[in-house]
DNA sequence: ACGAAAAAGTTGACCCGTCAACCTTTTCGT
DNA sequence: ACGAAAAGGTTGACGGGTCAACTTTTTCGT
């Protein structure tokens, strides 16, 4: 399979390689993949059931709306993955007594045993993506996505 | 809105402002959400359409599969998105006499009519983002971008 | 030159993620 | 303390994107 295309190119307004959009979106589905892999091979988990779990393993009784601001998901989607999660035996759900509209997430013990097994593994990947990297790069790459972040929010720019 | 939660935090095994994933993901969606506002506005086409009319513009004759390979997205989605730019009228289909399997694709005049309104926005919109770092910083971005891909490739160091 | 394997493309099924509408409960201004 | 507005959450519908199966055409080894 020859992958290099041989094009009658040249004249891409901006090189491929060199367009940050499109680099960075190569690069997450690449990540996102892995990802997938890795908690298919260790527990089976998908990769929104996990970040719902970080999230119950870091605050241990939390809501869906909180969950769905902090990951920056849509809480539609939240919702429905919390439901697969006490479907599945994972996570339970306790109502708040001081709030009717809300209830309260927490990891069962089998949840917590599957999050253990998939944690290390998947703490394991983000260190090594980290470490592909050296110091200051690192801190170059957290401010760059900082900047990146703040350009993206403001589209107004090209109304 | 109060966005700062003020959590029973603490042992989150990497502060998640520091998780590479999440942050490009985050990146990554507001980039999507974006780049799709500046095309709706600047003649309606969808990010996907967008992308293959670039490659359109780009190469002036290419084929489904090639597009495919240089974006990275899937065939099938790139076949669908091509019969939706010839329903448009955007794009038309020249059927290759050396090879019957596959089928050159060219904007219309209308295509590139279309491509040529959202272009000028989405370029200064390319640009306004590479210009958010300096030199220096945007070396070390692509030289990351390239590492990162190369560690997301090989998942084998989890298996 | 023939059959096997590979490539191009299409299609259907399916999951992910977003959006908008909606219901219920809480908060808040007056 | 009452009504409006806001917040929490659920649901349905939809487009985006992937995967696998399949058809047709081409390539290639022997």
């Amino acid at each position: 399979m020859d992958d290099s295309l041989s094009p009658q190119a040249g004249q891409l307004e901006r090189p491929l390689e060199l367009r940050l959009t499109y680099r960075l979106a190569r690069l997450h589905v690449k990540l996102n993949a892995q990802a997938t892999r890795v908690l298919k091979q260790h527990g089976g988990l998908t990769l929104v059931q996990w970040r719902v779990l970080v999230m119950l393993n870091a605050f241990t009784e939390t809501t869906v709306g909180q969950v769905a601001r902090m990951t920056r998901f849509d809480k539609a989607l939240i919702s429905r993955t919390v439901k697969s999660l006490v479907r599945a035996g994972l996570v339970k759900v306790r109502s708040d007594d001081s709030d009717q509209r809300q209830q309260l997430l927490s990891m069962t013990a089998s949840g917590a045993r599957v999050f253990g097994e998939a944690a290390p593994h998947m703490y394991a990947r983000q260190n090594a993506l980290l470490e592909s990297m050296d110091a200051t790069q690192r801190e170059v790459m957290f401010d760059a996505l900082d900047r990146l972040e703040d350009v993206a929010d403001r589209t107004d720019a090209f109304r």
